[in-house]
DNA sequence: GTTAGCACTCTGGCACCTCGAGTGCTAACA
DNA sequence: TGTTAGCACTCGAGGTGCCAGAGTGCTAAC
C-alpha cells in the first residue's frame, strides 16, 4: 500500500517531531511543521488514516499521536534523510578511537564506550572473531617449580594467557618438549579446528613427559576453547536506567534480560552483513519491547567480522545514530587493519 | 549511656524483626516475642526511650519503629549472635572458588560473582595488590615485522601482555637486546618502584637499539603502570535493582555513585585490617544513606591483601553475613596461597 | 477535497473522605 | 516506683469526585 506524498510529508515530520520531543504530537504542531499549507482538520483527517493503517497510535483519545514500530521501520527505509557527522565529529571519534589503540580486544571495549557515552544509550561489541583465526605462536614459559603459564598468540592480534600446575615438580627439559610439540602441532591451525582429541593425541607425542605434562594439555585446550569463543561486551546500562523514555522498571528488566549473555549473542550474531536495526516488537522478545537495535559489522582485513551497536528506546534519532554507528564501524575497521591487517600480508614469525 | 538489659532484649528482638519482615516493627510483635513477659503499653514506653536515644525512628506517627544505623552499629558491636556457617554452605563456597583457581585475578573475580549470588548484595572485590609486588620476568615477544609483546610476570602470580608497535621494521636482535637489558634492569624491582626516569634511562643502557626501542619503553612503564594499579571489581549490580528494600530510582543513583571507581577505591582501601561495616550514613556520603558496606581483607601469605565484601541495603542480615564474608576471606587466603603463596617460599627462574 | 466549529473524551492534579494501624498519654493499679 | 489498661489522636493508603486543558472526531459549509 503506496502511501501518498502528503502522507508521507505527515508522518516524516511527526517522526522528527517526537523523535526531539518525546511527546504524542497534536495535529497544530503539525500545521507549523509543514508551514500551514493545510489546515489542523486536514492533518486531523490524514492522521486517522495513518492510524488506520498502522502507522500511528494514541495512548488515549484526546492525545496526540505516536508513531508505530512500523511507521519507524517505514521511516528508516525509506522516508528519512540521514545526516552526516560533522568532521569535527569523526576526528573526535577517530582520535578517541586510536588512543585505545594496540590491542584489538582493548579497541573495541574503548569503542564500546566511547560510543555508549556519545549516543546515551547501552552500545554492544562483539570482539573480533577470533573463532577462525590461526594459531601464530604458543610459549611455556616458567612461573614456579611446579607451574607454568601458557600464552597464546593469533594471527588476529590477540594474546592470551593461563597459568597451569603441574602435580608436581616439572624439569626445564618437560616444559622445552612441551612448547616444541604445542608449537609444531599446532602452530597454523585454525582456533576453531583444535578439538579435545588433537590435544590428548600429544600425550603420546611428548613420550617420556607425556603424563607430567598432561595438566598443561588441558590448560591449553581450556586456553584455545576461550579465546574462540565470541567475547560480548556491553557498555553504558547505566545510561539506560537515567533515559528518560524508560521508566526506572522497564530500564531494569531490560537490563536483566541483557545480562543474559546467550540472548545477545543471538542478536549480534544474527546480523547478516550491512546494517541492522531491529525497532521494538520486531524482535519478537517482550522485553526488548519499547527499545530498539541498531548493528552493524566492522571489517577485519575487508571482510566483516565482529559487531558494534547500540540498544536505547524505540524514539532514538536513527537519522543521525545510524550514520555515526557506521562510521564507528568503518573507523574500528580501518584503525584495526593498522594494527594487526597489515600484518597478514607480511607474515613474519621467527621461528 | 549504658542500655538497659530489657532496652537491649527489646532492641535486638526488634531488628531481628525488622531484619526478617523490612516492615517497621509494632509493639504487639515485640510482646510475642519477649514471650508475654510485660505488656505492650510497656514496650511503648520503652522504645520511646530507645528513640530518644537515637537507635529508633518511625517512618511516621502510626507506624511502627525501625531500626537507626546507631541501632545497627550497637547491635553488630555487641547484641548480636553470630550465626556460624554450615559445613554444607562451607563446602559448596569452596567448591565454587576452586573451579576459577589456577590465577589469582580470576580467583577473586569467580570469588565476587559467587558472594553477589549467595547474597543477593553486590559483591565488590580488589585483586591482590601488586602495587608492592616485585616483577619475575620480562618477555620481549614478536608480533609482526615491526610490534612485539611484552609480557609481565610478578611475584604475585600475576600475568600481563601488551603489544607495542615500533615506527619501522624491528631487527631481531634489538628486540633480544631489548628483552636483556628489561629483565638485568627490573628483575626483582618492586613495580611501585618503577617510574619514568628509571625507565627512561635505558635508552641509552640500550645503546644503538635505544631509539628504535623507545617505543617499547613506553609501552612498558604503561604495562607496569597499569599493572601496579588497584583493580577493582563490582558484580551483582543487577542485584540491588531488583532489592525490595531499594526503590528503582536509589538503586539507579546508588550504581551511577559505585561507578565512580575512585570512590570505591577510597572505599575498600580504607579498611584498616579486620573487618568494617559502614552502615548508612556513617559513610558521610549521601548516596550511601540506606546502604551497608561490610568489608574485609582476603591474607596473601599470611599478610592482608586484598579486601572482598559487599554492599546492600541497612537491613542486611548481619549475624549471617559478616561470617558469611570472613569465610569466604579465607577460603580465597587459602586458595590463593595453594596457587602461588608457596611459590614465594621457592623462588625458581629460569634466568 | 478542504476547512471551521463544536461537542466529546481522556488525563493529571487536587481536595476530600474513610479505614486501619499504631502510637502517646493519663489514670489506676501492684 | 514501675506496670498496665484504655482512649483519643495521628498519619498513610486508597478510593471518589471534580475541574481544567489538550486534542480529537464529526458535521456542515465552502
Amino acid at each position: 500500500m503506496e502511501l501518498g506524498e502528503r502522507k508521507q510529508r505527515i508522518l516524516t515530520a511527526l517522526i522528527d517531531v517526537y523523535v526531539r520531543t518525546g511527546e504524542p504530537v497534536g495535529s497544530k504542531v503539525l500545521v507549523d511543521m509543514l508551514d500551514n499549507a493545510v489546515s489542523s482538520a486536514t492533518i486531523r483527517n490524514e492522521m486517522a488514516e495513518l492510524a488506520a493503517m498502522g502507522y500511528l497510535e494514541q495512548p488515549h483519545t484526546s492525545a496526540g499521536r505516536i508513531p508505530t514500530a512500523a511507521a519507524f521501520r517505514l521511516y528508516i527505509d525509506s522516508l528519512m534523510d540521514r545526516r552526516a557527522l560533522s568532521e569535527d565529529d569523526r576526528r573526535e571519534i577517530d582520535t578517541q578511537l586510536k588512543r585505545a589503540a594496540g590491542d584489538p580486544e582493548k579497541l573495541v571495549e574503548e569503542a564500546s564506550n566511547v560510543l555508549a557515552e556519545t549516543t546515551g544509550c547501552a552500545a554492544v561489541t562483539t570482539t573480533p572473531s577470533s573463532y577462525a583465526a590461526d594459531i601464530r605462536r604458543i610459549e611455556v614459559l616458567r612461573v614456579s617449580r611446579y607451574s607454568a603459564a601458557l600464552l597464546l598468540m593469533t594471527g588476529s592480534g590477540m594474546l592470551r594467557t593461563r597459568v597451569c600446575r603441574f602435580d608436581s615438580d616439572i624439569e626445564n627439559e618437560a616444559l622445552e618438549t612441551l612448547s616444541r610439540a604445542l608449537n609444531e602441532y599446532f602452530c597454523g591451525s585454525l582456533l576453531s579446528d583444535i578439538g579435545l582429541p588433537q590435544v590428548q593425541s600429544l600425550v603420546t607425542a611428548l613420550g617420556a613427559y607425556g603424563l607430567v605434562c598432561a595438566p598443561a594439555l588441558t590448560t591449553f585446550y581450556q586456553l584455545v576453547q576461550e579465546s574462540a569463543e565470541l567475547e560480548i561486551s556491553l557498555k553504558g546500562q547505566l545510561n539506560l536506567l537515567h533515559h528518560p523514555d524508560y521508566d526506572p522498571v522497564r530500564a531494569r528488566d531490560l537490563l536483566t534480560f541483557l545480562a543474559q549473555r546467550d540472548m545477545l549473542t543471538r542478536l549480534l550474531t544474527a546480523v547478516p552483513k550491512g546494517l541492522r536495526v531491529v525497532i521494538g516488537s520486531e524482535s519478537k522478545r517482550p522485553e526488548l519491547d519499547g527499545s530498539s537495535i541498531i548493528v552493524t559489522r566492522y571489517k577485519l582485513g575487508g571482510r566483516p567480522d565482529g559487531s558494534i551497536g547500540i540498544i536505547g528506546p524505540l524514539r532514538m534519532d536513527y537519522a543521525f545514530e545510524i550514520p555515526r554507528i557506521e562510521y564507528f564501524a568503518r573507523s574500528i575497521g580501518r584503525i584495526m587493519d593498522e594494527i594487526i591487517g597489515l600484518d597478514k600480508n607480511n607474515p613474519d614469525d621467527e621461528e
